[in-house]
DNA sequence: ATTATATATTCCTTGACAGGAATATTCCTT
DNA sequence: AAGGAATATTCCTGTCAAGGAATATATAAT
């Protein structure tokens, strides 16, 4: 652990799996035991179980044991993580191609090489 | 390609691998040749080239060559996309709490749970 | 206590992937 | 045309993660 600032690329190595991304999915609405999720994604109990374990691991579910059943649920700190993250790149959407085209320029005349060649730039 | 709805793992896949995280946050600025990126980020070249590769085939890049260089910029769509996904889960973190109870109250009808926390329902 | 139900863990095998090193390719310069 | 600079690709190797199968653990019911 650790990662004080920036996005934790476990977070998305966890959610990257589409079984683990699956049973996120299926988590979104309501807390669910091992067997329901099983059932439902048509995987094995042991893998769910090993799925849920890495889930739980990079912070995404956290369980609530009821009887002999766990309750796995959704936790929402590294979907904000997430979200906070994703902010930080709006900012570059608006502004990208003026951007490219201010860099492009930049980029030109700041090249080593005297003599820069020509700069192409696509026709609007 | 494919995924008509929902997330694409493949774009999570993309983004979990630390040094290609780390050159995503390294565009956010702005385009950047390959050469530069490695040197900032104390890659090999071909490591970067490869990752930059991967990177492109998920969407989260694109290039445009000038002269000998290759500049890579981001591509808004991955981004985008991540943050509808994560829309979907927003009533989730909100309501999350009373969910659980509310489950949770469901599932003791038939099971009951020593050591239960009282029930509070922020519901009026 | 024994059995049943629900879940977790272990062992094994296989495939994917990342890095290193060397080489190929592309484009510019002279 | 030849050489140089920037980038891409290939081959190799080691590591790690995911699924299958079997088994262990926890809790409940009888």
């Amino acid at each position: 652990m650790g990662y004080i600032r920036g996005m934790d690329p476990a977070t998305l190595a966890a959610l990257a799996e589409p079984n683990r991304l699956k049973i996120v999915e299926f988590l979104r609405d309501k807390p669910r035991p091992v067997g329901e999720i099983a059932a439902r994604l048509r995987i094995r109990q042991p893998q769910v179980s090993k799925h849920l374990r890495v889930l739980a691991e990079a912070g995404i579910v956290d369980m609530r044991p009821a009887a002999q059943q766990r309750l796995y649920y959704l936790q929402p700190k590294p979907f904000q993580e997430l979200d906070r993250w994703l902010d930080t790149f709006r900012p570059t959407w608006e502004a990208r191609l003026d951007t490219l085209e201010a860099f492009l320029q930049e980029m030109q005349g700041k090249a080593k090489k005297p003599g820069s060649p020509e700069v192409r730039r696509s026709k609007t």
